[in-house]
DNA sequence: AGAATATGCAACATCAATGATGCAACTTCT
DNA sequence: AGAAGTTGCATCATTGATGTTGCATATTCT
């Protein structure tokens, strides 16, 4: 993106990398960690992270772009407009929860401070809004099934399952579209 | 609980809870913010909330408190274990639901920091977790169901549920338990 | 009215986090 | 080797939040 640093360009770059990641894993647990308990995490000196990062707001704002980069290609990966529903949903979902299990605070917080991100947030949103609805026309969601009612449902799911840490992301994937779909019960009771 | 004070006892009770509701408010929206916005919702001196409790800390555990005493309310009005296990589950729910609108972020911070909301927290989750063993057996869960991931499911369609700020919880509580029980799906294409 | 209690206001002390800077030491590229 | 760049360390200024206290002023109870 920048001409700016030609050599030694790598070794910035790997330090940015090692702050953002060690910044997610110190923030996911306290938000309100101080920039010393990131630094400390990413092995540096907190001047160094102010080097990198010339606020707070910076860095996070960082992770920010960061994830949505990896979130927006995640949806994308999935070809959610083209696939058939069903198959675009769990591969969406296991492409997302890959992306959200590493990056679940830079995820949540994108939403509401950094402009660019939410932006493409908003497009994920639209896209998702579409499977839905293409699934619903499909007959693999109910006709009378509110969509908005059912994009909140996934989330809530997609942000459970993430919890989980589980590096089998296919297999989470699964049981997560089928608790969507079927849901726990046997249908007993419930006219 | 306590003798202390005989006299104005009423007026010093009714600013302790003009000031647990505010801080809910202020801190379910910014969970950061300073006890200056908290006592400014509050009508009141940031002197009068330091005068009420000792700490910061010393508010949050006293709205944990509050909140955990009626949430454990909330589910005892249900009986969940003597109700059949279909219709404890609406009744929890829709009781819940109606805490944790109110009192959100005191019952999610409640976990973490205080030590007797803590033990409440567990008690109710034995009781859910019983609620659900019961539902399985009545055949109201499916019998392959995983009853951990049932109940984190359940727990995250409360949290996303209780979003809403609706004050119709029956209606809210009768879409959750639905959702939970049937999913959002036709059966069409899952085996 | 008088006593007890509660609150607002102003002022103060403390403290932790943030952000900036200069300098020496080290690594990497040419 | 020399230049450029990066980092660690020590240091300092600033800022915002926290918690305390004294005093004047209601408010309420008896």
């Amino acid at each position: 993106m920048s001409g700016t640093t030609r050599a030694l360009r790598s070794d910035a770059e790997r330090t940015v990398r090692t702050i953002l990641v060690a910044a997610e894993r110190v923030l996911s647990g306290n938000p309100a960690a101080s920039m010393e308990q990131i630094a400390e995490a990413a092995g540096v000196a907190r001047t160094t992270v102010h080097r990198r990062f010339a606020s707070r707001e910076a860095l996070v704002a960082a992770m920010a772009a960061w994830a949505t980069r990896q979130f927006a290609e995640a949806v994308d990966a999935a070809h959610p407009e083209t696939t058939p529903p069903l198959v675009a949903l769990y591969q969406v979902t296991a492409n997302v929860l890959r992306v959200k299990i590493d990056w679940g605070f830079a995820m949540s917080r994108a939403l509401i401070t950094d402009p660019d991100a939410a932006a493409v947030h908003a497009r994920v949103e639209e896209r998702c809004e579409r499977l839905f609805a293409r699934a619903r026309e499909a007959g693999v969601l109910r006709a009378d099934v509110d969509l908005h009612w059912a994009r909140r449902v996934y989330y809530a799911l997609i942000h459970e399952a993430a919890q989980a840490r589980d590096d089998d992301t296919e297999a989470l994937a699964a049981r997560l579209v089928d608790t969507l779909l079927r849901g726990l019960g046997t249908g007993q009771g419930l006219g």
